[in-house]
DNA sequence: ATTATCTATAGATCTATAGATAATGC
DNA sequence: ATTATCTATAGATCTATAGATAATGC
């Protein structure tokens, strides 16, 4: 049955909401089209007749992830902000609302087109926000010093994430948060 | 039909090293039993009469493939040597011969048991090597200032990896080395 | 008339198991 | 007698498409 045009765009941001979290949780390999579907509530024939592809909706859903993350990114006035938030224990055990480079990184060198373009675009926007942040006495080249920064702060929570060993996940965390802020700001 | 004790031995360590390297490739979940067992030229019911399953195929290759790494990290004298092999071009466009904690951080949260725990014992193995090459005038925590340069290392060579930008992605690997290694030695 | 959605299904692939086969090792 | 391997297959799941349905929007 046809729905409004309104009840489709909702249906449509339904989707979305819930795939840049299950994607982020499970990878994109990792969760299927009925899945995706299911958890807006919808079939995935209604998923294809939206997105044509599970690809293309898998590179709307990292933009939205991504747009998210940006978007909090913003609110951070030090780089010792934004790193005791993003190197959290509350991030590190929340990967579905959390950053989606650490969430993806690994499985994006098995993509190309949008979700490699995406990913890429995201990540400049990642490092010229903790370039903003960083203190003006950063001698050098600014934007390797962010680069390095940003290369910390993912590898770190990917570390955190997949130990198990909670002490040294909670260690991992401090660490990476101390060669990012440390005495700085 | 039934080989030698002997073949059999080696049929072992062909599918191993195999699957060492496709894991790392195409990443746990991206390869089936059957492609598997192909790279080593056997059925996928040898590999079930081997190993019992899928995920013991994948702890023992994870093994082998830290273990390689392990062992390789010992040739180096200097963490700037360290990092200047970590993050070549060579190391990031290789994967499936190189550190099985880049390529399989991000998905080793979705498994448990024997691939998690060699995980933890890789990364272990990886932070106390950097740590006995750290300059003794690094002061504090030695174990957190190896941990956060594992971060870097990591961070920076899955996302080398991830971008479609090559310039950025040489810049991303330059930026890690610089931080790691920059200066001391 | 258009179109968002659903149902049904194709075709591939994935993990795993059962049972037969045949060479080894006692 | 043991056992590594192979063949065949079960049962699940995955991406994608075709065609029907029915409400919207002209």
């Amino acid at each position: 049955m046809r729905v409004s045009r309104q009840q489709a765009a909702e249906n449509r941001e339904r989707i979305l909401d819930a795939a840049a979290r299950l994607i982020r949780e499970r990878g994109i390999a990792g969760v299927g089209v009925d899945a995706l579907a299911e958890a807006a509530g919808m079939t995935h024939g209604s998923v294809y007749s939206q997105f044509g592809s599970k690809e293309r909706l898998a590179a709307e859903a990292l933009a939205r992830a991504l747009a998210g993350s940006a978007e909090r990114a913003t609110s951070f006035d030090t780089l010792a902000d934004y790193a005791a938030s993003y190197l959290s224990p509350r991030h590190r055990d929340a990967p579905g609302g959390g950053c989606a480079i650490a969430a993806l990184g690994g499985e994006v060198p098995r993509h190309d087109g949008a979700v490699r373009d995406g990913f890429t675009e995201g990540l400049r926007r990642m490092a010229g926000r903790v370039a903003a942040l960083l203190p003006d006495a950063e001698d050098g080249d600014r934007e390797q010093a962010a680069l390095a920064r940003v290369a910390t702060l993912v590898g770190a929570l990917v570390l955190a994430r997949a130990v198990d060993d909670p002490a040294l996940s909670d260690r991992i965390l401090a660490a990476g948060r101390n060669a990012v802020a440390g005495g700085t700001g």
